[in-house]
DNA sequence: GCATGGTTTAATGTATACATTCAAGTGAGA
DNA sequence: TCTCACTTGAATGTATACATTAAACCATGC
């Protein structure tokens, strides 16, 4: 018997998976039209699966299903990604400020400074790729201690799309140095229990992140990704 | 020819609007469980739209499709309804900063001032149906003039799950006198291109409402809805 | 040569038959 | 009578055949 888990998942689960990372693999390219019948062939199961992840993954907004015209994965514009960044910057700063209020104990926080540290090692590394990681990480993290399962989902969603974009830049940028500063100051507010302060200074941070992002799309004419 | 539009639609969207109506009528009541070739029968199609129809609303969160059990209605619980409402406010209150910040022209705020109105005009009729459904497209409309279609896809969604609980509470709590004012408030803002104004003032009567709605909950005992 | 209308066709949308799987029921043994 | 293994069945999950539809193409007439 082979170590591996075996959940024994249905084929319609694993198209969901395959297909999405076929998205983020750039195999299945933003703007891209693919029929039914080639992802189903592609996959090895029949339409019937693969059409129902279609389904699903429209409605988390990554592709989208045209009668005779097949699935054409979404690109994203740069009002999408101002749209994606101002809720996410509304939903991650309001959890901040949740997780302040909840008085977590040093241990509640510690995967939250792992991920900073990982930062940092990142960064000291040049690894922008684990950076990126780590930087998901925390912010993750950040949603999953505001307590609301909702935003959490919605943050993943969101977060999913920033994503494909973030693969694209991440190697235009400069080297956030800045980042963890902010990430610290969210941090220790957090342990301080001031909820405004965590709110207000995350706030700043996902809005000076947006701002460099739109920029460094704008200046390097990356209208659609 | 029948004067209807005759949009051909699908039956797979059919079914969509169907099991919503069933759903938000009571019909089909939280908690509930139905086999998918049930609702085939009772919508006269066969079991595969109705399939793709109850994946998708099982994405929307009001149903969830399980092996072999059928698709249960999902009950809404307290703390689900305080998770909504934070999102709502969060939301809202965003869209209501932004709206300030676009200098909409008077023509522009009509709508919303005529959702005000209705309402004014339902409370001193005494009909709280139309002032449920006044109240709505105000919050609709606030969302939309926010700008942000990603918002308006997530306050939609949330709205459902709210709107379910409100049919329940509308005939217990007592008139909504305060609200206009508050409603009021916030269009003046956004008139007046105050951008934080407007957020406060609409972060504030939501908070309030979520107190109001919670606490009927939590007296009457309606743990589950 | 161009516009127009009908025909073809290729793809989704739908129905249905079949496979799979888990849970409930059944029976034998202790 | 209780337990446990086995059988059975009912429901979802999947494959496939078929219906529908709109886009592309072609032919026909002006």
């Amino acid at each position: 018997m082979p170590s591996q888990a075996q959940k024994s998942k249905s084929n319609s689960a694993i198209a969901v998976e395959e297909l999405r990372n076929l998205i983020f693999s750039g195999a299945l390219p933003a703007g891209s039209d693919h029929l039914e019948s080639e992802l189903a062939a592609r996959l090895g199961m029949s339409r019937t699966p693969v059409r129902e992840a279609a389904l699903l993954l429209e409605g988390q907004g990554l592709l989208q299903v045209r009668a005779r015209k097949g699935v054409r994965i979404l690109p994203i514009s740069i009002d999408d990604m101002i749209e994606i960044y101002d809720v996410l910057t509304e939903l991650e700063s309001m959890s901040a400020a949740k997780a302040a209020a909840k008085q977590y104990q040093a241990d509640d926080l510690m995967v939250l400074e792992t991920t900073i540290n990982d930062m940092e090692a990142a960064l000291a590394a040049g690894n922008r790729e684990a950076w990126a990681a780590a930087d998901d990480a925390f912010h993750t993290e950040l949603v999953r201690l505001g307590g609301n399962s909702r935003v959490m989902t919605i943050a993943g969603l969101m977060g999913d799309q920033v994503r494909r974009a973030k693969a694209v830049t991440l190697y235009m940028r400069p080297l956030p140095t800045q980042s963890n500063k902010d990430h610290r100051s969210v941090v220790d507010a957090i342990r301080a229990g001031d909820a405004k302060r965590a709110h207000d200074v995350h706030y700043a941070h996902r809005t000076a992140a947006k701002e460099v992002l739109i920029n460094l799309l704008r200046q390097n004419r990356m209208h659609m990704l």
